[in-house]
DNA sequence: ATGAAAGCGCTAACAC
DNA sequence: GTGTTAGCGCTTTCAT
């Protein structure tokens, strides 16, 4: 047992100063990596008392004087759900060479909850914010922003472009995979879409819907179920809604490989064969699809590249705002590929 | 275009205190928390003012003077890793109803890189660490302790105990399993392990060697194989070198869900049917395990209790470290149950 | 090339 | 009850 009621840090700049013999500025002024002259010699008297007393400069004072805490935060809807894990993990793989720290924050679904959490990344002074969630409205978002945030936008659109964004391609991918299961014969094709307040499942949606007028495909407001959440429970609800119904699809495109996972689950527990009953293809490509036993046939978005690009955007972002006399670039959004994976459960031959 | 460069910051507490006409010292007895006199009347108009100029204290200025920043870290190996996705989550459920941010850092299975991650916590002040990671010696962590860090090592055990930690009973989970496969009627039984410097994999494999002694069951060198890392690929090559063995096991117990899940791969591969050929039990019960097309038997641990615990342990003791004149507790370990669930791949009939 | 001094935004004694 | 004051540990002009 030992008392340690927090005392005043143990070494300070001002130790290093004393034991270099020098004055705190100038200590400063090799630490902070700014370019200032200080003789060679007084350098390395400085940096042997750094070495010597072990100093770790404390980056909260530096951060209160700098007015630039070199952290960010990123937001995400659940980090349970792999998707925002790989997301996550390309966050981190672009912050890696930085000097950067990541605080995290999630919404878990909640509007509310994903304030509370951006202000107090505020309150923390972050410098920027990576929001992979989906849950604030456009106007809160946009409020924020012009009150001088620096926000990335991250596999979320918005309805109007007011902020930086990576995204993948739903359009053309969501396009390809109805096309691909038409290939396959079907011309019953249903959809499985999420809440539609989620701008990414509302451009899938209408990316099916424009592809099977396009290829003259029977069209019915049977063959579209929403699920009320983005769960495995959910998608296998929206599953038997509609199996449920009276002239079933015998294919069916889901707008998020969670969502096809609890498809799958409902099929396997109600005996439904996939793909001979029910052809299935998802999206995201979230790695357990390609499990064997699963393979399931989905499209790529890569969830991890979207993360390290919106990182770099938003480092990017945060040294133009810290650039004296710079200007903020306008928002652009930038769009990666969304490329077929085929798979079993559409019919193909598998991996 | 707007020019933004960081000027000071917009709306200070002196603001708050000009607006609400009284002195700054006011302003902060009553937001900071504390116990203070303040007459109501003054209390509503600072927190009138407060409303009107949308005040948000800096955490990074309060941090630097209370020298504590409400903010904790967790490290882990991978994020990306399932696991470990759901014990950050239950870090979060724990830290949901407090006031403390959560900072992230991976590890990535590096000594060299983890240290470098808890230097960068340090000197952004966190109040405490949960270490989820297994890559830093014991010696390592030990002198962090004794530096004053606090820090609760999660599902991860030292040989000696130096730090609280949350863990889960690895002996009883894997006795549990193997004589789960024994019951089955299996003679031979194999296992596979991960690297043996991470505890908890050589204290499964120690429960392994145990009970199969006890059993009197078949013990061999080729009987078990120690897999070079924890993923999926190493899984896949272990049980490869397991099954090209002159006389394979009818089962085999792996140690982790991660490994299992290779293990799978390869069988489906090499047309080596489960359970028929070869039955397996995993460990951890990772969700995925569940899909129905896996079916994998495990060993439940509950990460996301552990993380839970975990930061609630450590929340105890950071709150121990700041009571004046309080003395840290002893270090504890807590172990939760580990207990078998059995599903297609063991031979059971599954969910 | 280096030192002195002011101050980032907040809190916590200590006055009154 | 409330105001005043002196910093927390660091950076950054401005002198010298």
């Amino acid at each position: 047992m030992r008392n340690r009621f927090p005392a005043t840090q143990k070494v300070t700049i001002a130790d290093v100063a004393a034991r270099a013999g020098v004055s705190k500025g100038t200590v400063s002024k090799v630490l902070g990596g700014g370019e200032y002259y200080v003789a060679d010699e007084t350098r390395e008297r400085i940096s042997a008392a750094v070495a010597e007393l072990d100093f770790r400069p404390n980056a909260i004072a530096r951060g209160l004087k700098r007015r630039r805490s070199q952290t960010i935060g990123v937001i995400v809807a659940s980090i349970a759900n792999p998707l925002y894990a790989e997301l996550i993990s390309g966050v981190e793989e672009a912050l890696a060479g930085s000097e950067y720290t990541l605080i995290f924050g999630s919404s878990e679904g909640s509007a509310q909850k994903e304030m509370a959490v951006v202000r107090s990344m505020q309150q923390r002074q972050v410098d920027g914010i990576v929001m992979a969630s989906v849950t604030l409205d456009d106007g809160e978002v946009e409020k924020q922003i012009e009150a001088g945030l620096n926000v990335v936008l991250a596999s979320r659109n918005l309805a109007r472009v007011v902020a930086d964004a990576v995204v993948s391609d739903n359009h053309a991918g969501a396009t390809a995979a109805v096309e691909h299961l038409a290939e396959h014969g079907h011309k019953r094709i249903g959809h499985i879409s999420g809440p539609q307040d989620v701008v990414p499942f509302a451009q899938r949606r209408a990316a099916y819907d424009e592809t099977l007028s396009r290829l003259s495909l029977e069209t019915s407001d049977e063959l579209c179920v929403i699920a009320t959440a983005t769960s495995l429970e959910a998608g296998a609800d929206a599953a038997i809604r509609l199996l449920d119904s009276h002239n079933p699809p015998t294919a069916v495109f889901v707008g998020s490989d969670g969502l096809a996972l609890g498809v799958l689950d409902a099929c396997a527990k109600s005996g439904v064969r996939v793909p001979e009953d029910l052809a299935i293809v998802g999206f995201d490509n979230i790695w357990v699809g390609r499990m064997p036993g699963i393979g399931l046939s989905t499209v790529e978005t890569d969830a991890r590249r979207i993360g390290r690009r919106a990182a770099e955007r938003l480092i990017e972002r945060i040294d133009e705002t810290f650039r004296e006399g710079a200007w903020l670039h306008e928002p652009e959004v930038e769009v990666l590929p969304a490329t077929l994976v085929a798979r079993r459960t559409c019919g193909c031959p598998g991996d």
